[in-house]
RNA sequence: GGGGCUGUGGCGGAAUGGCAGACGCGGUGGUCUUAAAAACCACUCUCUUCGGGGGUGUGGGUUCGACUCCCACCAGCCCCA
């Protein structure tokens, strides 16, 4: 065998042979601890992205340590394999889903493997697969069964002219991003998840570490609010319901706002202003949700013709509809206090409406005058012109925290004209994709307008796979006869639900099926359950924060609550585990990693010859040049290329002004650094930062840099260059720091132990490296600060070097920091530690080995630096032995150069010592 | 629009409220070489009268002590989309 470095050879190798060995399978073995581990699995859109590689490498290091640490790990992957952009393929460019996505897994997996991450393949998950979506079906049902699925209208994006329904990243500015087709707002019956349901317990983070923003994300997306209902009458005596959070208001609700949708609209519009609602309606039909309640934007509205009874005041209000007000939110129906509300006022001024001030401000001697005001008002203060309620004080608190608030409460109550309530932001989980490429739901329309569930025995309800993709985009689903015509229970012709699931309920349970991921009888074998689950870390993403990641909590609290767990709790007990409230949450821990970016590039600097026609210049030659040392040549234009689109250029001149440039079709396109002859399209454009993409062409290949440097420089370099959980943009010269790394560590093993004895002081200075490496690399795993446990790597490579050189240590000495090393290397750098390992004669394998004791009295130093701080800042250090004490490093302070020199003689106003601690000297801060 | 986050050398980044800039990239000088590359060695925040001083987006605050905590502002990124 060699002795130079190849890394291609030695990773393949160790590929195959720990994929021969099953080095990583991971079975049950409950004389071991166990812990799961787990990083979001990828949608198989084609090839293996940097990205990727940034996401799981480092989670596969922390699995590799977790292993050395004595636990039994499990580590899966698989491919969450539905989704829109198999249908689009199939769409543009007549490629089966099936085809598509299967052969995309393919590619994948190749590349995934080349990763030498300790994947255990064996449990491998496809979510398009049958036997995965049989269960995503299974769950549906059970869900269906208790109550929690549930069938509803809800808007969706319409288009008329494909007479299809689109998802939200397909529509553009209301209209749809292919065509460019209007997009309408339509109302249509759906199925939902009752995730409202658990509401205030996925408030409750008790029992899990995730992170803070997660946790606030989904606090606000659930945005929990304390309020009263309250009942409004029509003049002709129909209720109308609102939810407010600020009953206390009550006494100045002037008008009512209704959502253009409302079923009332119809009933309360009077003959007069009939026309004008409608034509309102249409064109609110146009804009989308988040359009509509943008706050920026000029509130408009139109009046019904219609009152209603204020039954707090019994005074006749106005009813309006205006598109501020969704039906979709609470009843879709407000009552408005322009007063206290800056949306109902700003409404209020457009309109003309009255606004009665209801709250005297903190600290004015008198009621606002409603005409003299410029912005509501919803700030603490007294309540004024609210009968019953007038004189007592809204602190500004939310609910029953606010006295103003819990009286109109009482108040209400007590009258039955309302009642305390709590309301949610939140909303029912909308599961129906009317899509092809997605699990079938698994439900019957019968004749009479019922549903029926397919029965277990028929699951799963199988795509059909004989389907023609319409250009619309139409679900094929909806017109595959044998698809959709069946039989129902009694024996009546029905019809299918055509509808798929929403991909985001594929990915709510996957880490429930790598489990067993060929099981039969039910979603997870309950003696695998019983002893991986939960889940103890997951990693990905930050950008699934309110998603993904709240769809997997309401599913573990579903599935606890459905009895899907019931077997698993018994298994448990049986096992002596304590099933205690484990269930409740799928991951104990979250940590969420940033994002690489593109690198930034400078474009071509380029001279050009032609001709000016209007505004841009049409050129027939172009010369890519140096732009530190320009030829001292004439051109009519000179600078950086910024952008390209085909052959128009836009260039930056050297004065800063950007110039346009078409490039002629038989122009002279001259790049010194590309071989034969050039063409315009090899013109190199400026990039800026930014996110990968192809159309930006800023994507790096991580097959291209495993090809150049290895799978152990592209892991160390993803853990070592960036914060993990920020991210940033990548950097081809970067790269080389851990190219040199990993090539010096193969270079100081290579070389053998030194021939000389070495000197004690010099071994006992490499142990004490040795053992402070151990514990710097180690924490650096335990939190997810992989880059400082590479630092720590690289400078105990430092030392080495040093040490060697300086002929400071033995054979022995050697021997034993190797043996400490390359147990350290292992998670990050699996395939070089495992490969010198073996060359230096150890035991195979380097991953079975228990990752090396620290030891605290050897990691000790024995003279420290004394810092001696004046008014906090640093004067000047002392060296002192490590174990001093209080009296003798304050005396010696006092006794310092520096503190003579700010003291002046005088006496120190007070001292502070802040004893050693880890990884700090001791310090005495003297203050004058 | 709502929500979340981040600002530290030329660059990526280190730093429980306690030596700011670990580790690395790049750069400069040197060694080796016919030469170059590689490799190796040294230096590399900044001002300085060489004694020292200043410095973590801006402005304030808390503290013996602030990159770190609090408030306001400025800039940028991400999510809902």
């Amino acid at each position: 065998m060699s002795d130079t470095y190849n890394p291609e050879k030695i990773e393949t190798k160790w590929q195959q042979r720990w994929e021969e060995d099953g080095l990583y399978r991971a079975k049950v073995d409950w004389s071991k601890p166990k812990f799961y581990a787990l990083t979001m699995l990828p949608y198989p859109s084609g090839d293996l992205h940097i990205g990727h590689w940034y996401a799981m490498t480092p989670s596969d290091a922390r699995a590799r340590y977790m292993r050395m640490k004595g636990y039994n790990v499990l580590f899966p992957m698989g491919f969450d394999a539905f989704g829109l952009p198999a249908e689009n393929a199939a769409i543009q460019r007549n490629i089966h889903p099936w085809k598509w996505t299967y052969s995309n897994i393919e590619r994948m997996r190749q590349q995934l493997r080349s990763m030498g991450a300790m994947f255990d393949w064996e449990r491998e998950v496809v979510s398009c697969m049958p036997e995965y979506y049989k269960w995503t079906q299974w769950f549906f049902k059970k869900f269906y069964e208790h109550g929690l699925a549930y069938r509803s209208e809800a808007l969706v994006n319409w288009s008329e002219t494909l007479q299809t329904v689109l998802a939200n990243e397909q529509v553009i500015d209301g209209k749809d991003e292919r065509t460019g087709q209007p997009v309408v707002q339509k109302m249509m019956a759906q199925w939902f998840f009752k995730i409202t349901a658990y509401a205030d317990e996925l408030l409750n983070f008790d029992k899990i570490d995730w992170p803070d923003p997660i946790r606030i994300m989904q606090t606000n997306w659930i945005g929990r609010s304390e309020g009263a209902n309250v009942v409004f009458k029509t003049e002709h005596g129909d209720a109308i319901e609102v939810y407010t959070t600020r009953p206390d208001t009550l006494w100045g609700a002037t008008f009512m706002v209704l959502a253009p949708e409302h079923p009332l609209v119809e009933k309360v519009t009077t003959d007069a202003q009939r026309a004008a609602v409608e034509a309102y309606i249409e064109q609110a039909a146009t804009r989308t949700e988040v359009e509509r309640t943008a706050e920026n934007r000029e509130k408009t509205g139109v009046f019904t013709g219609g009152y209603a009874i204020n039954p707090v005041t019994e005074k006749r209000i106005p009813i309006w509809i205006a598109d501020y007000v969704m039906i979709t939110y609470g009843s879709g129906a407000i009552m408005a206090v322009p007063y206290g509300d800056q949306r109902d006022f700003e409404f209020a001024r457009k309109y003309d409406l009255e606004i009665v001030p209801v709250v005297q401000p903190d600290g004015a001697d008198s009621i606002p005058d409603a005409d003299a005001l410029e912005m509501a008002y919803d700030g603490p203060g007294t309540m004024v012109n609210s009968g019953p309620i007038d004189g007592t004080v809204h602190n500004g608190q939310k609910g029953r925290s606010s006295p103003a608030i819990a009286a109109a409460i009482d108040y209400l109550e007590a009258n039955n004209i309302g009642e305390e309530a709590v309301n949610y932001r939140l909303r029912d989980w909308l599961i129906s994709r009317q899509r092809y490429w997605g699990a079938p739901i698994p439900m019957i329309h019968r004749q009479d307008g019922t549903y029926e569930a397919v029965p277990d025995d028929e699951l799963p309800v199988l795509l059909p796979e004989d389907v023609e993709f319409m250009p619309t985009g139409q679900s094929p689903l909806k017109y595959h006869e044998g698809f959709r015509n069946v039989i129902d229970s009694d024996g009546n012709p029905a019809e299918r639900e055509t509808d798929t699931m929403d991909t985001f309920m594929c990915s709510s349970w996957y880490w429930y099926r790598y489990l067993s991921p060929h099981y039969d009888d039910a979603p997870f074998d309950p003696e695998e359950a019983a002893y991986w689950l939960p889940v103890d870390t997951y990693t990905g993403g930050a950008e699934h924060a309110v998603m993904h990641l709240l769809y997997a909590r309401f599913f573990a609290k579903a599935m606890r609550d459905t009895g899907i767990f019931d077997d698993t709790i018994a298994a448990m007990k049986a096992h002596g585990r304590d099933p205690d409230d484990l269930l409740g949450e799928p991951m104990i821990q979250l940590r969420n990693q940033g994002q690489v970016l593109g690198e930034e590039r400078s474009g071509d600097f380029i001279l050009v010859w032609g001709r000016k026609e209007g505004n841009k210049l049409l050129a027939d030659k172009v010369q890519v040049v140096d732009r530190d040392d320009p030829p001292e040549v004439s051109a009519d234009l000179t600078g950086e290329i910024m952008r390209r689109t085909e052959n128009i250029l836009t260039v930056k001149q050297l004065d800063g002004s950007s110039a346009i440039v078409e490039v002629l079709p038989d122009a002279d396109v001259e790049i010194p650094t590309i071989e034969g002859k050039n063409n315009v399209n090899q013109l190199k454009h400026h990039l800026e930062i930014q996110r990968m993409s192809k159309s930006k062409g800023n994507v790096v290949n991580p097959d291209e840099w495993v090809a150049r440097h290895g799978a152990d420089s592209v892991r160390a370099y993803l853990m070592f260059g960036f914060d993990w959980q920020k991210g940033g943009p990548w950097d081809s010269k970067g790269i080389q720091g851990v190219v040199r790394w990993i090539d010096d560590v193969w270079h100081i093993v290579m070389a053998g132990p030194p021939d000389g004895d070495g000197t004690a002081e010099g071994e006992r200075t490499l142990e004490r490296r040795l053992h402070q490496t151990i514990e710097r690399v180690g924490d650096g795993l335990e939190n997810f600060s992989f880059n400082t446990s590479i630092a720590a790597l690289m400078a105990l490579r430092n030392d080495l070097r040093t040490a060697i050189r300086n002929e400071q240590i033995g054979a022995t000495a050697w021997g034993e920091a190797m043996h400490i090393m390359l147990r350290l290397m292992a998670p990050f750098t699996p395939h070089i530690a495992e490969e010198l390992w073996e060359r230096l004669g150890h035991e195979y394998s380097v991953h079975n080995q228990a990752w090396p004791e620290y030891d605290a009295e050897k990691a000790a130093e024995d003279t420290v630096t004394l810092v001696i701080q004046i008014n906090g800042k640093v004067r000047d250090r002392i060296e002192v032995p490590a174990d001093i004490d209080e009296a003798t490093a304050t005396k010696l302070a006092l006794e310092s150069e520096a503190a003579e020199r700010y003291l002046n003689g005088g006496e120190p106003r007070r001292v502070i010592f802040i004893a050693a601690r880890k990884g700090q000297e001791p310090k005495v801060n003297i203050v004058v």
